[in-house]
RNA sequence: GUGAUCGUAGCUCAGUUGGUUAGAGCGCCAGAUUGUGGCUCUGGAGGUCGUGGGUUCGAAUCCCAUCUUUCACCCCA
Protein backbone atom coordinates (compact mmCIF):
# COMPACT_ATOMS: atom_id res chain seq x y z
CA UNK A 1 0.00 0.00 0.00
CA UNK A 2 1.88 3.18 -1.47
CA UNK A 3 1.33 5.81 0.68
CA UNK A 4 -1.14 9.38 -0.91
CA UNK A 5 -2.29 12.88 -0.13
CA UNK A 6 -5.62 14.05 -0.89
CA UNK A 7 -6.70 14.91 -3.83
CA UNK A 8 -6.21 18.29 -5.54
CA UNK A 9 -3.13 18.78 -2.95
CA UNK A 10 0.58 18.50 -3.65
CA UNK A 11 4.50 17.77 -2.54
CA UNK A 12 6.74 20.13 -3.00
CA UNK A 13 9.85 18.70 -4.01
CA UNK A 14 13.39 20.77 -3.09
CA UNK A 15 13.83 22.18 -6.48
CA UNK A 16 9.89 23.72 -6.66
CA UNK A 17 9.94 24.24 -3.39
CA UNK A 18 13.11 26.94 -4.32
CA UNK A 19 11.56 28.18 -7.06
CA UNK A 20 8.07 28.90 -5.34
CA UNK A 21 9.99 30.81 -2.78
CA UNK A 22 11.46 32.89 -5.79
CA UNK A 23 7.87 34.00 -6.19
CA UNK A 24 7.02 34.62 -2.70
CA UNK A 25 10.12 36.69 -1.88
CA UNK A 26 9.38 38.58 -5.80
CA UNK A 27 6.05 39.56 -4.19
CA UNK A 28 6.82 40.77 -0.85
CA UNK A 29 9.23 42.49 -1.71
CA UNK A 30 7.50 44.63 -4.09
CA UNK A 31 4.34 44.35 -1.33
CA UNK A 32 7.17 45.97 1.69
CA UNK A 33 8.51 48.28 -0.91
CA UNK A 34 5.18 49.86 -1.34
CA UNK A 35 4.71 49.97 2.90
CA UNK A 36 2.71 46.91 3.11
CA UNK A 37 2.39 45.58 6.22
CA UNK A 38 2.54 41.19 7.17
CA UNK A 39 0.12 39.79 9.16
CA UNK A 40 -1.42 36.34 9.12
CA UNK A 41 -4.49 34.96 9.87
CA UNK A 42 -5.97 31.35 10.89
CA UNK A 43 -6.38 28.78 8.60
CA UNK A 44 -9.49 27.84 9.87
CA UNK A 45 -12.61 30.34 10.49
CA UNK A 46 -16.08 30.16 11.97
CA UNK A 47 -17.92 29.16 9.41
CA UNK A 48 -20.64 31.86 10.10
CA UNK A 49 -17.81 33.96 9.24
CA UNK A 50 -17.25 32.82 5.54
CA UNK A 51 -20.58 31.55 4.91
CA UNK A 52 -22.59 33.24 1.83
CA UNK A 53 -19.70 35.96 1.43
CA UNK A 54 -18.82 33.64 -2.07
CA UNK A 55 -22.39 33.38 -3.38
CA UNK A 56 -24.39 29.91 -3.24
CA UNK A 57 -21.04 28.18 -5.20
CA UNK A 58 -18.63 29.56 -3.11
CA UNK A 59 -20.66 27.79 -0.16
CA UNK A 60 -20.82 24.11 -1.63
CA UNK A 61 -16.84 24.89 -2.24
CA UNK A 62 -16.20 25.35 1.50
CA UNK A 63 -14.27 22.72 3.36
CA UNK A 64 -16.21 22.37 6.61
CA UNK A 65 -14.85 21.18 9.52
CA UNK A 66 -16.15 18.15 11.98
CA UNK A 67 -16.88 19.33 15.12
CA UNK A 68 -14.32 17.46 17.62
CA UNK A 69 -16.11 15.63 20.09
CA UNK A 70 -19.95 13.53 19.51
CA UNK A 71 -20.19 15.86 16.68
CA UNK A 72 -23.50 14.32 15.78
CA UNK A 73 -25.05 14.38 18.97
CA UNK A 74 -27.69 16.31 18.06
CA UNK A 75 -28.89 14.61 14.53
CA UNK A 76 -31.62 13.06 13.92
CA UNK A 77 -32.46 10.23 11.70
CA UNK A 78 -34.16 12.99 9.43
CA UNK A 79 -31.53 15.54 9.25
CA UNK A 80 -29.75 12.72 7.00
CA UNK A 81 -31.45 13.82 3.45
CA UNK A 82 -30.35 17.25 4.10
CA UNK A 83 -26.72 17.42 3.66
CA UNK A 84 -26.15 21.10 3.20
CA UNK A 85 -28.53 21.20 6.93
CA UNK A 86 -26.21 18.91 8.40
CA UNK A 87 -23.36 20.07 7.83
CA UNK A 88 -24.44 23.51 9.17
CA UNK A 89 -25.35 21.09 12.45
CA UNK A 90 -21.92 19.59 12.87
CA UNK A 91 -19.40 22.24 11.54
CA UNK A 92 -18.88 25.30 13.24
CA UNK A 93 -15.49 25.73 11.44
CA UNK A 94 -14.08 26.18 8.06
CA UNK A 95 -11.12 26.24 5.95
CA UNK A 96 -10.70 29.93 4.77
CA UNK A 97 -11.53 30.30 0.89
CA UNK A 98 -9.89 33.45 0.13
CA UNK A 99 -7.85 35.93 2.09
CA UNK A 100 -9.90 38.96 1.14
CA UNK A 101 -13.18 37.90 3.98
CA UNK A 102 -10.81 36.86 6.78
CA UNK A 103 -9.02 40.35 6.33
CA UNK A 104 -12.37 42.29 6.30
CA UNK A 105 -13.14 40.17 10.10
CA UNK A 106 -9.58 40.98 10.86
CA UNK A 107 -9.77 44.41 10.07
CA UNK A 108 -13.49 44.70 12.36
CA UNK A 109 -11.88 43.05 15.28
CA UNK A 110 -8.57 44.99 15.63
CA UNK A 111 -9.84 47.96 14.70
CA UNK A 112 -8.53 49.62 17.58
CA UNK A 113 -5.34 48.46 16.97
CA UNK A 114 -4.60 49.11 13.63
CA UNK A 115 -3.91 52.51 12.05
CA UNK A 116 -6.06 53.46 9.00
CA UNK A 117 -5.68 53.88 6.00
CA UNK A 118 -4.25 50.05 6.59
CA UNK A 119 -1.92 48.34 4.53
CA UNK A 120 -1.37 44.89 4.47
CA UNK A 121 0.00 42.13 2.61
CA UNK A 122 -0.37 38.62 3.16
CA UNK A 123 1.29 35.24 1.68
CA UNK A 124 -0.74 32.47 2.86
CA UNK A 125 -2.83 29.07 1.11
CA UNK A 126 -6.80 29.06 0.96
CA UNK A 127 -8.73 26.07 0.19
CA UNK A 128 -10.98 25.27 -2.01
CA UNK A 129 -13.71 21.96 -2.43
CA UNK A 130 -13.31 22.27 -6.32
CA UNK A 131 -12.65 19.43 -8.89
CA UNK A 132 -9.01 20.07 -9.36
CA UNK A 133 -7.61 20.64 -13.62
CA UNK A 134 -5.45 22.46 -15.19
CA UNK A 135 -4.40 25.72 -13.20
CA UNK A 136 -6.88 24.83 -10.12
CA UNK A 137 -6.07 22.66 -7.27
CA UNK A 138 -8.07 22.45 -3.67
CA UNK A 139 -5.29 23.71 -2.14
CA UNK A 140 -3.07 27.03 -3.16
CA UNK A 141 -1.21 30.10 -2.37
CA UNK A 142 -2.76 33.84 -2.59
CA UNK A 143 -0.93 37.00 -2.37
CA UNK A 144 -2.81 39.42 -1.19
CA UNK A 145 -2.02 42.96 -0.54
CA UNK A 146 -5.17 45.79 0.61
CA UNK A 147 -5.74 49.27 1.55
CA UNK A 148 -8.46 49.58 3.72
CA UNK A 149 -10.10 53.24 4.90
CA UNK A 150 -9.57 54.60 1.94
CA UNK A 151 -11.57 55.91 -0.87
CA UNK A 152 -9.12 57.45 -3.01
CA UNK A 153 -8.40 56.24 -6.37
CA UNK A 154 -4.62 56.47 -5.79
CA UNK A 155 -4.80 53.62 -3.76
CA UNK A 156 -6.19 51.55 -7.35
CA UNK A 157 -2.85 53.16 -8.89
CA UNK A 158 -0.68 52.30 -6.24
CA UNK A 159 -1.71 48.70 -6.87
CA UNK A 160 -1.67 48.68 -10.65
CA UNK A 161 2.07 49.86 -10.16
CA UNK A 162 2.69 46.86 -7.91
CA UNK A 163 0.87 44.52 -10.87
CA UNK A 164 2.92 46.22 -13.15
CA UNK A 165 6.47 45.70 -11.28
CA UNK A 166 6.12 42.54 -10.08
CA UNK A 167 5.27 40.86 -13.47
CA UNK A 168 8.01 42.93 -14.90
CA UNK A 169 10.27 41.26 -12.17
CA UNK A 170 9.46 38.10 -12.96
CA UNK A 171 9.78 38.67 -16.75
CA UNK A 172 6.09 37.89 -17.72
CA UNK A 173 4.44 39.61 -20.57
CA UNK A 174 0.96 40.67 -18.86
CA UNK A 175 -2.64 42.02 -19.83
CA UNK A 176 -4.29 43.93 -17.09
CA UNK A 177 -7.74 44.04 -17.29
CA UNK A 178 -9.52 47.19 -15.20
CA UNK A 179 -13.29 47.58 -16.15
CA UNK A 180 -15.77 49.13 -12.85
CA UNK A 181 -18.64 47.75 -11.20
CA UNK A 182 -20.23 51.12 -11.50
CA UNK A 183 -20.03 51.00 -15.38
CA UNK A 184 -21.31 47.19 -15.21
CA UNK A 185 -24.41 48.13 -12.98
CA UNK A 186 -24.85 51.74 -15.64
CA UNK A 187 -25.27 49.14 -18.34
CA UNK A 188 -27.72 46.67 -16.59
CA UNK A 189 -29.56 50.58 -16.05
CA UNK A 190 -29.91 51.45 -19.31
CA UNK A 191 -30.88 47.82 -20.19
CA UNK A 192 -33.73 47.75 -17.60
CA UNK A 193 -32.60 45.11 -15.78
CA UNK A 194 -30.86 46.68 -12.91
CA UNK A 195 -32.53 43.30 -10.60
CA UNK A 196 -30.63 40.95 -13.07
CA UNK A 197 -26.69 42.42 -12.39
CA UNK A 198 -25.13 39.48 -11.11
CA UNK A 199 -26.37 37.04 -13.56
CA UNK A 200 -25.23 39.47 -15.96
CA UNK A 201 -21.91 39.65 -14.90
CA UNK A 202 -21.42 36.33 -14.54
CA UNK A 203 -22.82 35.54 -18.36
CA UNK A 204 -20.60 39.14 -19.81
CA UNK A 205 -17.68 37.64 -17.81
CA UNK A 206 -17.33 34.96 -20.66
CA UNK A 207 -17.07 37.02 -23.32
CA UNK A 208 -13.81 36.26 -24.24
CA UNK A 209 -14.33 32.44 -23.74
CA UNK A 210 -17.37 31.28 -25.40
CA UNK A 211 -18.22 34.62 -28.15
CA UNK A 212 -20.68 36.98 -27.68
CA UNK A 213 -23.68 34.97 -29.77
CA UNK A 214 -23.44 31.66 -26.81
CA UNK A 215 -23.59 35.40 -24.08
CA UNK A 216 -26.90 36.66 -25.55
CA UNK A 217 -27.97 32.70 -25.25
CA UNK A 218 -27.32 32.69 -21.89
CA UNK A 219 -29.04 35.88 -20.53
CA UNK A 220 -31.92 35.17 -22.75
CA UNK A 221 -32.17 31.81 -20.56
CA UNK A 222 -32.05 34.02 -17.90
CA UNK A 223 -34.99 35.78 -18.23
CA UNK A 224 -33.47 38.95 -19.84
CA UNK A 225 -35.84 40.26 -22.67
CA UNK A 226 -34.24 40.38 -26.31
CA UNK A 227 -34.57 43.99 -26.29
CA UNK A 228 -32.49 44.52 -23.36
CA UNK A 229 -29.69 42.67 -24.61
CA UNK A 230 -29.79 44.79 -27.99
CA UNK A 231 -28.96 47.35 -26.00
CA UNK A 232 -25.56 45.64 -24.30
CA UNK A 233 -23.46 45.14 -28.12
CA UNK A 234 -22.77 48.68 -28.32
CA UNK A 235 -21.21 48.43 -24.85
CA UNK A 236 -19.46 44.72 -25.48
CA UNK A 237 -18.35 45.66 -28.83
CA UNK A 238 -16.16 49.04 -27.96
CA UNK A 239 -13.18 49.07 -29.35
CA UNK A 240 -9.96 51.48 -29.99
CA UNK A 241 -7.49 53.06 -27.10
CA UNK A 242 -8.70 53.22 -23.64
CA UNK A 243 -9.49 56.84 -24.10
CA UNK A 244 -11.87 56.28 -27.29
CA UNK A 245 -13.40 53.63 -24.70
CA UNK A 246 -14.39 56.10 -22.46
CA UNK A 247 -15.48 59.03 -24.78
CA UNK A 248 -18.52 55.77 -26.37
CA UNK A 249 -19.19 54.56 -22.71
CA UNK A 250 -19.78 58.81 -21.77
CA UNK A 251 -22.46 58.86 -24.19
CA UNK A 252 -24.17 55.17 -24.23
CA UNK A 253 -24.24 55.54 -20.12
CA UNK A 254 -25.07 59.18 -20.08
CA UNK A 255 -28.89 58.29 -18.67
CA UNK A 256 -27.17 56.45 -15.43
CA UNK A 257 -25.33 58.31 -12.80
CA UNK A 258 -24.15 55.52 -11.48
CA UNK A 259 -22.69 54.43 -14.74
CA UNK A 260 -21.15 57.67 -15.23
CA UNK A 261 -19.87 57.78 -11.57
CA UNK A 262 -18.19 54.70 -12.93
CA UNK A 263 -16.69 55.99 -16.08
CA UNK A 264 -15.32 59.10 -14.17
CA UNK A 265 -13.30 56.91 -11.49
CA UNK A 266 -11.59 55.02 -14.81
CA UNK A 267 -11.17 58.30 -16.17
CA UNK A 268 -8.92 59.63 -13.01
CA UNK A 269 -7.24 56.16 -12.46
CA UNK A 270 -6.21 56.49 -16.34
CA UNK A 271 -4.92 60.71 -16.14
CA UNK A 272 -3.00 59.35 -12.45
CA UNK A 273 -1.43 56.76 -14.64
CA UNK A 274 -0.33 59.45 -17.10
CA UNK A 275 1.81 60.96 -14.97
CA UNK A 276 2.97 57.71 -13.91
CA UNK A 277 2.99 55.16 -16.66
CA UNK A 278 2.88 51.36 -16.98
CA UNK A 279 5.79 49.11 -18.30
CA UNK A 280 2.69 46.31 -18.46
CA UNK A 281 -0.33 46.10 -21.28
CA UNK A 282 -3.14 48.51 -18.99
CA UNK A 283 -6.71 47.96 -21.17
CA UNK A 284 -10.33 48.42 -20.18
CA UNK A 285 -12.17 45.41 -20.69
CA UNK A 286 -15.71 46.09 -20.49
CA UNK A 287 -16.62 42.31 -20.34
CA UNK A 288 -14.38 42.21 -17.36
CA UNK A 289 -16.72 41.29 -14.67
CA UNK A 290 -15.58 38.89 -11.85
CA UNK A 291 -17.71 36.75 -10.02
CA UNK A 292 -17.33 37.70 -6.28
CA UNK A 293 -20.23 39.68 -5.37
CA UNK A 294 -18.60 41.57 -2.69
CA UNK A 295 -16.98 44.29 -5.41
CA UNK A 296 -18.39 47.57 -5.63
CA UNK A 297 -15.67 49.43 -7.74
CA UNK A 298 -12.68 49.30 -9.63
CA UNK A 299 -12.06 45.13 -11.03
CA UNK A 300 -8.59 44.47 -12.29
CA UNK A 301 -7.36 40.94 -13.68
CA UNK A 302 -4.09 39.88 -14.95
CA UNK A 303 -3.51 37.56 -17.89
CA UNK A 304 -0.98 35.95 -18.82
CA UNK A 305 -0.24 37.08 -22.54
CA UNK A 306 2.54 34.02 -23.71
CA UNK A 307 0.81 31.22 -22.02
CA UNK A 308 -2.67 29.18 -21.91
CA UNK A 309 -3.71 30.21 -18.62
CA UNK A 310 -6.93 31.54 -16.49
CA UNK A 311 -6.23 34.75 -14.44
CA UNK A 312 -2.95 34.90 -12.40
CA UNK A 313 -3.86 37.95 -10.30
CA UNK A 314 -6.81 39.61 -9.91
CA UNK A 315 -8.51 41.94 -7.48
CA UNK A 316 -10.87 45.00 -6.79
CA UNK A 317 -13.13 47.73 -4.59
CA UNK A 318 -15.24 46.57 -1.88
CA UNK A 319 -17.46 49.27 -0.54
CA UNK A 320 -18.81 47.51 2.26
CA UNK A 321 -17.22 44.28 3.28
CA UNK A 322 -16.58 45.39 7.13
CA UNK A 323 -20.38 46.19 7.41
CA UNK A 324 -20.93 42.58 7.53
CA UNK A 325 -18.89 41.87 10.53
CA UNK A 326 -19.81 45.21 12.50
CA UNK A 327 -17.91 48.27 11.01
CA UNK A 328 -19.91 50.12 8.28
CA UNK A 329 -18.59 52.74 6.14
CA UNK A 330 -15.18 51.41 5.49
CA UNK A 331 -14.10 51.44 1.92
CA UNK A 332 -11.12 48.52 0.62
CA UNK A 333 -9.31 48.16 -2.41
CA UNK A 334 -7.17 44.79 -3.09
CA UNK A 335 -5.50 42.29 -5.17
CA UNK A 336 -4.41 38.76 -5.09
CA UNK A 337 -1.53 36.93 -6.96
CA UNK A 338 -2.12 33.52 -7.64
CA UNK A 339 1.31 31.85 -6.77
CA UNK A 340 0.87 28.49 -7.81
CA UNK A 341 -0.77 29.11 -11.46
CA UNK A 342 2.23 31.98 -11.83
CA UNK A 343 4.50 29.06 -11.15
CA UNK A 344 2.69 27.11 -13.88
CA UNK A 345 3.42 30.29 -16.27
CA UNK A 346 6.73 30.67 -15.78
CA UNK A 347 7.03 26.80 -15.95
CA UNK A 348 5.68 26.70 -19.25
CA UNK A 349 7.81 30.02 -20.46
CA UNK A 350 10.71 28.46 -18.71
CA UNK A 351 11.24 31.71 -16.89
CA UNK A 352 12.95 30.69 -13.56
CA UNK A 353 16.29 32.23 -13.25
CA UNK A 354 19.21 29.78 -12.63
CA UNK A 355 20.03 31.13 -9.06
CA UNK A 356 16.52 30.11 -8.04
CA UNK A 357 17.74 26.37 -7.74
CA UNK A 358 21.27 26.67 -6.75
CA UNK A 359 21.90 25.87 -2.91
CA UNK A 360 25.14 24.48 -2.13
CA UNK A 361 28.86 25.86 -3.46
CA UNK A 362 31.09 23.25 -1.89
CA UNK A 363 31.13 19.69 -0.29
CA UNK A 364 34.07 18.30 1.26
CA UNK A 365 35.35 15.03 1.19
CA UNK A 366 34.89 12.66 3.80
CA UNK A 367 38.08 10.66 4.39
CA UNK A 368 37.81 9.88 7.95
CA UNK A 369 40.46 10.32 11.30
CA UNK A 370 42.08 13.13 11.06
CA UNK A 371 41.50 14.53 7.66
CA UNK A 372 37.43 14.07 8.70
CA UNK A 373 38.39 16.73 11.80
CA UNK A 374 40.09 18.91 9.42
CA UNK A 375 37.46 19.06 6.42
CA UNK A 376 34.99 20.09 9.15
CA UNK A 377 37.51 22.71 10.68
CA UNK A 378 37.70 24.05 6.88
CA UNK A 379 33.80 23.93 6.13
CA UNK A 380 32.96 25.90 9.46
CA UNK A 381 35.75 28.25 8.03
CA UNK A 382 33.95 28.19 4.78
CA UNK A 383 30.32 28.84 5.76
CA UNK A 384 32.18 31.53 7.85
CA UNK A 385 32.88 33.61 4.88
CA UNK A 386 29.44 33.64 3.59
CA UNK A 387 29.85 30.22 1.13
CA UNK A 388 26.96 27.55 1.53
CA UNK A 389 29.33 24.60 2.34
CA UNK A 390 28.98 21.35 3.43
CA UNK A 391 30.83 18.21 4.43
CA UNK A 392 29.51 14.25 3.51
CA UNK A 393 29.21 12.80 6.89
CA UNK A 394 30.10 8.89 5.76
CA UNK A 395 33.35 7.99 4.62
CA UNK A 396 31.63 6.54 2.07
CA UNK A 397 34.24 5.55 -1.50
CA UNK A 398 34.90 8.59 -3.03
CA UNK A 399 32.95 7.56 -6.20
CA UNK A 400 29.80 7.55 -4.12
CA UNK A 401 30.87 11.20 -3.00
CA UNK A 402 31.35 12.47 -6.43
CA UNK A 403 27.36 11.30 -7.00
CA UNK A 404 26.28 12.65 -4.52
CA UNK A 405 28.06 16.28 -5.46
CA UNK A 406 26.75 15.89 -8.92
CA UNK A 407 23.24 14.94 -8.10
CA UNK A 408 22.98 17.40 -5.87
CA UNK A 409 24.38 20.00 -8.60
CA UNK A 410 27.34 21.09 -6.23
CA UNK A 411 29.63 22.57 -8.36
CA UNK A 412 32.83 22.41 -6.31
CA UNK A 413 34.20 19.25 -4.34
CA UNK A 414 36.89 19.69 -2.03
CA UNK A 415 39.06 17.28 -0.52
CA UNK A 416 41.23 17.00 2.17
CA UNK A 417 43.57 13.43 2.41
CA UNK A 418 46.78 12.37 4.19
CA UNK A 419 48.91 14.43 1.68
CA UNK A 420 46.68 17.70 1.77
CA UNK A 421 46.44 17.77 5.62
CA UNK A 422 50.77 17.24 6.02
CA UNK A 423 51.03 20.14 3.31
CA UNK A 424 47.98 22.44 4.89
CA UNK A 425 46.13 22.71 1.29
CA UNK A 426 43.31 21.93 -0.15
CA UNK A 427 42.42 19.97 -3.65
CA UNK A 428 39.93 21.76 -4.94
CA UNK A 429 38.16 19.98 -7.84
CA UNK A 430 36.09 21.76 -10.19
CA UNK A 431 33.13 19.55 -11.28
CA UNK A 432 31.93 20.56 -14.39
CA UNK A 433 35.30 21.39 -16.08
CA UNK A 434 37.13 18.45 -13.97
CA UNK A 435 40.31 20.13 -12.94
CA UNK A 436 41.52 19.77 -9.96
CA UNK A 437 44.75 22.11 -8.26
CA UNK A 438 46.20 21.58 -4.79
CA UNK A 439 45.46 25.21 -3.15
CA UNK A 440 45.75 26.93 0.26
CA UNK A 441 42.40 27.44 1.68
CA UNK A 442 41.98 31.25 1.11
CA UNK A 443 42.67 30.60 -2.52
CA UNK A 444 40.12 28.22 -2.64
CA UNK A 445 37.62 30.34 -0.71
CA UNK A 446 38.47 32.73 -3.96
CA UNK A 447 37.87 30.35 -6.82
CA UNK A 448 34.51 28.95 -5.04
CA UNK A 449 33.00 32.34 -4.71
C1' G B 1 -22.19 19.11 -8.61
C1' U B 2 -22.19 17.24 -14.38
C1' G B 3 -19.42 14.70 -18.42
C1' A B 4 -15.06 12.30 -20.14
C1' U B 5 -10.13 10.16 -19.07
C1' C B 6 -5.78 7.67 -16.71
C1' G B 7 -3.69 3.88 -13.23
C1' U B 8 1.43 -2.47 -14.69
C1' A B 9 8.91 -2.07 -10.91
C1' G B 10 11.55 4.16 -7.98
C1' C B 11 10.54 6.71 -13.27
C1' U B 12 8.80 6.28 -18.61
C1' C B 13 6.14 2.58 -20.77
C1' A B 14 5.28 -2.69 -23.52
C1' G B 15 2.05 -6.81 -22.49
C1' U B 16 -1.33 -10.67 -28.70
C1' U B 17 -9.11 -13.18 -29.25
C1' G B 18 -8.66 -14.13 -21.45
C1' G B 19 -3.99 -19.19 -21.16
C1' U B 20 2.63 -21.63 -18.07
C1' U B 21 6.93 -18.27 -13.89
C1' A B 22 4.18 -10.29 -16.10
C1' G B 23 8.71 -7.72 -19.53
C1' A B 24 12.05 -3.50 -21.52
C1' G B 25 14.78 1.03 -21.03
C1' C B 26 16.39 4.32 -17.44
C1' G B 27 17.34 4.58 -12.23
C1' C B 28 18.96 1.87 -7.72
C1' C B 29 22.53 -1.71 -5.12
C1' A B 30 27.19 -4.62 -5.53
C1' G B 31 31.68 -5.67 -8.19
C1' A B 32 35.58 -4.82 -12.15
C1' U B 33 38.18 0.15 -9.50
C1' U B 34 39.96 0.61 -0.87
C1' G B 35 42.20 8.69 -3.25
C1' U B 36 39.06 10.88 -8.06
C1' G B 37 32.38 11.33 -10.67
C1' G B 38 30.00 11.46 -15.77
C1' C B 39 31.83 6.27 -20.19
C1' U B 40 32.00 0.85 -20.35
C1' C B 41 31.30 -4.25 -18.69
C1' U B 42 29.38 -8.12 -15.11
C1' G B 43 25.95 -9.48 -11.45
C1' G B 44 21.71 -8.35 -8.16
C1' A B 45 17.39 -6.46 -5.68
C1' G B 46 12.63 -4.61 -6.75
C1' G B 47 5.61 -5.77 -8.93
C1' U B 48 -0.68 -9.12 -4.22
C1' C B 49 -0.81 -5.33 -12.34
C1' G B 50 -4.61 1.43 -7.82
C1' U B 51 -8.28 -0.97 -4.29
C1' G B 52 -12.69 -4.14 -3.39
C1' G B 53 -16.21 -7.28 -5.48
C1' G B 54 -18.05 -10.26 -9.78
C1' U B 55 -17.87 -13.51 -14.46
C1' U B 56 -14.59 -17.82 -15.73
C1' C B 57 -11.45 -24.15 -15.30
C1' G B 58 -8.20 -19.75 -15.70
C1' A B 59 -8.25 -12.31 -15.29
C1' A B 60 -3.03 -7.22 -15.93
C1' U B 61 -6.79 -8.31 -19.98
C1' C B 62 -14.10 -8.79 -19.50
C1' C B 63 -18.18 -6.52 -15.96
C1' C B 64 -19.57 -3.44 -11.50
C1' A B 65 -18.18 -0.25 -7.55
C1' U B 66 -14.58 2.88 -5.39
C1' C B 67 -10.11 5.84 -4.97
C1' U B 68 -6.56 8.50 -7.81
C1' U B 69 -4.65 11.28 -12.46
C1' U B 70 -5.66 14.50 -16.38
C1' C B 71 -9.26 17.50 -19.02
C1' A B 72 -13.89 20.14 -20.12
C1' C B 73 -18.50 22.29 -17.96
C1' C B 74 -20.12 25.06 -13.52
C1' C B 75 -17.36 28.39 -10.83
C1' C B 76 -12.73 30.45 -9.95
C1' A B 77 -6.44 31.99 -8.36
Amino acid sequence: MKPSIPKGTRDFLPLETARRNYIFDTIRNVYKKYGYAPIETPAMENLSTLLGKYGDEGDKLLFKILNSGDAFAGVAAGDLADSAALALKTCEKGLRYDLTVPFARFVVQHQNDIVFPFKRYQLQPVWRADRPQKGRYREFYQCDADVIGSASLLNEVELLQIIDEVFSLLDINVAIKLNNRKVLSGVADIMGAADKLVDLTVAIDKMDKIGREAVTAELLAKGIPAAAIEKLQPVLSLSGSNCEKLAALQTTLAASPAGMAGVEELQKILDYLQTAPLRQTLELDLSLARGLNYYTGAIFEVKAKDAEMGSICGGGRYDDLTGIFGLSNVSGVGISFGADRIYDVLWQLGKFPAAAAESTRVLFFNLGGAEERQALKYVQQMRAQGIVAELYPDRHKLKKQFDYAARRGIPFAAIVGEEELARGVISLKDLNSGVQQSIPFDEAVKRIR
